[in-house]
This record gives C-alpha cells, structure tokens and sequence, in this order.
RNA sequence: GGCCCGUUGGUGAAGUGGCUUAACACACAUGCCUUUCACGCAUGCAUUCACGGGUUCGAAUCCCGUACGGGUCACCA
C-alpha cells in the first residue's frame, strides 16, 4: 500500500484561525494515524497577498502545537521546492503540455470583454462562465497574437455534457453536471499558476494521498480530477471538511477576534488544549472520552467520523477543556501563562517570587486560561473595594459588624504571619463572636476581598498581608 | 438566479430501520460535601430529532416536497 501523504497548504498570510489550524489537525492525524508524513506547502501564487514573516509564523503556530512537519520550507525533503512561487516553471511546464494534447487552450480575451460578459450575466441572472471565446484559434492566429505581445491565459478545456462523479470521504458521492464547469484559468497572465492548477500539480508530484480542505471547494473537485485525468494520474482520496462558526453563525473571519490561535496562545490557552478542543468540533471519537493526548488522538482518528454540518466555536467549552489541563499543571508551567498577563496589569515590583508564586497557586483551580488571572486577582492590587449589591445585601445583616470588629483583634494579635495563625484567628472569631458557618466567613471574605466567591480564606488573607487586612477591616 | 451541502436541546454531539419513552460533554438550575464561596459529587434540563407528506408492522434513521442556513459560480486561495 501506498504510504499516506497529507498536505497543509495555507497561504502565507501572517494569520490562522481556529477553523485553519484544526484542517491542519485532521490532515496531520490523518498522516500520522498510518505513520504517514505530513507536508507543509507555501501557496503564495497571489503574489499580491504576500506577507512578509508568514511561513515563520506558520512553523511557529504548528511546533507550539506539537504538529511536526515531514516536509516543507524549512525541512529537507526531496519533492521541494516547498513555496509554489519557486516552482512556476513546473506549473508552465504542465500547462502547456496541456495544451498540446488539446485539452487547454490560449485566451487571449481582455478584462474589458470579460467585465462585459460578466455583466450581462449579472443582469440576466445567470451564473457567467467563460464563453469558450479563444477555444478555437487557429495556431496561426495564436502565434500572431503572441508576436504582437498580447497578454493570455491559459484555460482548461471541459466537456460540454455529462456528469462528473467523486467520492467524498466525508460527503460520499457528489456529483455535477460537466455543463456547469467553466474553462477554468490554470496560468494566468502573470506566469503564475491559479490555486486550482498549482494545486493539483503539486499534490501530484509530492505524492499527496489525502487531500484534505475546507469544503469550499467540494464544487471544483470534479475540474481538478479531469486535470488528473487529462495526465493520466492517480487520483487523491478526498476529504472535504466544514467550517467552523463563531457564536453568530457566520463563518469565522479576522474580524472575529479570538478566533485566531495566537490571541488565544497570548491569553494563555494551553496549545494541547486547544488542539484537543478543535479535534472534538465537528469530529467525535467512538467513546464517551473528550480528553486526549495527540498520541491518543494519532491512534484513535477516524476522518469518517468527521461530521458533514458546520459547528459553531464555544469559547465556554474551550474554557472548560482548558481549566481542565490548567489543573494538571506544573507549577513553573503556570506562572509562565499568568505571569506575563500579571506584569502587564499590575505594579509586582514589591512583590517577592515566592509571593506571586503562591498567588497563582492559589488560583490555579479557579482560572480557565491564563490572563483570567488578572481579573480573578485584581483584589490584591487595588487600594478600595467596593461592595456590589449583593454584597452589600449580605453585610447588612445582625451582628456582622461585631463579627468583623473580633476579626480584626485577632488579625491584630498575630505575630508570625502565617495562613495556620489566620485559621486559627477565624476560629477564636468563630467562639468569641458565637457565630459559624456562611455567617463567619463570608462577612470576612467580602469585607476582605470584596467578593462572595475565591479560594481558601485563610490563604487570601495571608497574601493580602496583615496591613491590607487591618485597613480593609476598619 | 443555477448548482452543491447541511438542519438532533442555549452549545458541541452520539445515533445509519426495532436495544432510543434520544447517549455523553459544556452551559444552566437544585441538592450534598467542605465550619463559607469555589472545587468535587449527585440530580434535573429535547414526550422528541426544521416542517409537511409518503414507504414500513415499526423512522431521528429510507423517499418526496417546503422552509431556513451555508457554500460555489474570479487572471483569490
């Protein structure tokens, strides 16, 4: 059997989304799944999009992500080059093989002519398509044309009847009518090759098994199979996949904010987190099971299972999966996805290592991603609370005052600061004032943090340090 | 507008003709636990699978139609 090739082919536009990086996912356990490889091509054939930095960034996205590339710019790898502008001459090459074997052909038909056509489709309400206009120039005609320096395309030639017929992995079987499928571009008049012709191409001679994309392109298929037809060549496996939504249904763009990896990376979501996330939007393993290792999922991925409706993007969810592996972290792992949010919000120049190392510690159960951190302790920082309604509700009970005035002596009487001298100190509270439970302890948690809700008392009281406390206490 | 695809609770989803009076998870609500809140645990949350017909002894599952949503129809990918 044939070893499995899938491809990531973005083009390098300095920003991937979730709905990006979980394509790459899918096509990366489904390589690795039958320890196949999985290459990274560069498709940068508009050379008006190009962004400077973008293929480092992509590396950069996929090793945060424990997705190893086999092949691509920066590796070795003997189908190179890996940017499709480096390979032009391969894309001529073939389309003017094409050519000869008559199935493409030149068009030398301008823009304006094109604008018009296009045009009156639009006021007919039709859908336009290419009208086969240059299908039959003589060569005499063509040779003329190019002497005298006019510009030209090369268009693939399609029947004019039938049906073409693929099988989706995912969609099973699609077809369209052959009538319906326009002479597509496939060299432009630049030299560079359309996505449709480079790809093609290039998943051929890189040898690519499975071609896994966004299910835009469910529609082409059928152009680019003729092109592997035209040639003779071994046709991929197809395996079109669904988008992914935001909150509001629409197809997740820049605009959505969050919906980019690094903003999630920089608000100190956990790569693997992510990733487990994204693998269970729109794909579900046999099991009940919704945490995995990239291991887990190597093994256990099945594109079949891949569902064929978009699915919308939970932020809560991710928030839960992520709290999740937050929960088994190292120590030094978790001060390095809150300590940078930390320093940005707040002045620790007087705080010591081991203080702020406590703190995130103490909240480490309480956050879902890292720059949660700042919000959640933020009653560390500021000079006054102030009491929400609810709060002020609750403080407005009998005897809370006097509760708060016997804290505040036993707070007073310690000498050595520690978090079992302030559990004892509640406890004398709890006796001296003679009350328990909710009644002793959120007075002081509210009196002191200025919330209903946090972690342990006697910890938060400890790190708010004694002077802190007297003063809130007054 | 033509063509293609989709539609199970607020969200992700399981389910491929009888085991489903529809799993599981997030969220939400309630209770238990912890001398408080949270964490954790437990329970509840779709009499029903967009709607309308049909096939069948039997349908979320098959067929037809309607509605809604999305995709596509570029010298963009």
């Amino acid at each position: 059997m044939k070893k499995v090739r899938t491809r990531f082919a973005p083009s390098p536009t300095g920003f991937m989304h979730v709905g990006n990086l979980r394509t790459a996912i899918f096509e990366y356990l489904i390589a690795k799944h039958d320890s196949g490889d999985f290459i990274l091509r560069i498709e940068d054939t508009d050379q008006t999009r190009k962004v400077d930095g973008a293929i480092d960034f992509i590396y950069n996205t996929l090793n945060l992500c424990n997705i190893h590339i086999d092949e691509g710019p920066n590796n070795k790898g003997e189908f190179g080059p890996y940017i499709q502008s480096e390979r032009v001459h391969l894309y001529k090459e073939y389309a003017h093989k094409l050519v000869e074997m008559g199935k493409a052909y030149y068009c030398f038909c301008t823009e304006e002519r094109l604008e018009k056509l296009r045009k009156e489709a639009d006021e007919n309400n039709v859908a336009f398509l290419y009208d086969g206009h240059c299908k039959n120039l003589t060569k005499e005609e063509i040779e003329e044309k190019i002497k005298n320096g006019e510009k030209y395309v090369i268009r693939q030639k399609m029947p004019k009847e039938g049906i073409s017929s693929y099988e989706d992995l995912v969609y099973g079987e699609i077809k369209v009518e052959n009538k319906l499928l326009e002479d597509q571009i496939l060299l432009k008049s630049d030299g560079y090759p359309t996505y449709n012709f480079a790809n093609v191409i290039d998943d051929h001679l890189m040898n690519i098994t499975h071609v896994i994309r966004g299910n835009e392109y469910v529609m082409s298929t059928p152009k680019y199979n003729l092109l592997y037809d035209a040639f003779g060549w071994e046709k991929p496996t197809y395996i079109h996949v669904s988008m992914v939504l935001g909150s509001d249904g629409q197809k997740l763009s820049k605009r959505n904010g969050d919906a980019s990896f690094m903003d999630l990376y920089n608000d100190g979501y956990l790569p693997e987190a992510v990733i487990n996330y994204l693998v269970m939007l729109g794909w579900s393993p046999e099991t009940n099971d919704e945490i995995f290792t990239m291991n887990e999922l190597i093994k256990i991925f099945d594109p079949k299972r891949i569902s064929k409706s978009p699915s919308v993007f939970d932020i809560k969810k991710l928030n839960w999966v992520n709290a999740h592996y937050i929960k088994k972290l190292e120590s030094d792992k978790l001060l390095e996805i809150t300590l940078p949010h930390l320093k940005e919000a707040y002045d620790l120049s007087n705080k010591t290592d081991e203080w702020i190392s406590e703190l995130v510690n103490l909240y480490k159960d309480h956050i879902s991603y890292g720059k949660e951190i700042v919000e959640v302790t933020d009653l560390f920082f500021k000079e006054n609370i102030e009491l929400d309604s609810e709060c002020t509700e609750f403080m407005s009970a009998e005897g809370i005052d006097n509760t708060i005035s016997v804290f505040a002596s036993e707070i007073e009487n310690i000498t050595d600061w520690t978090v079992e001298n302030i559990n004892t100190a509640i406890m004398n509270t709890k006796e001296k004032a003679g009350v328990k439970g909710k009644m002793l302890f959120m007075p002081i948690r509210i009196k002191v943090s200025g919330q209903m809700h946090g972690p342990e008392l006697p910890n938060t009281i400890h790190l708010l340090g004694k002077e802190t406390v007297l003063n809130r206490l007054k």
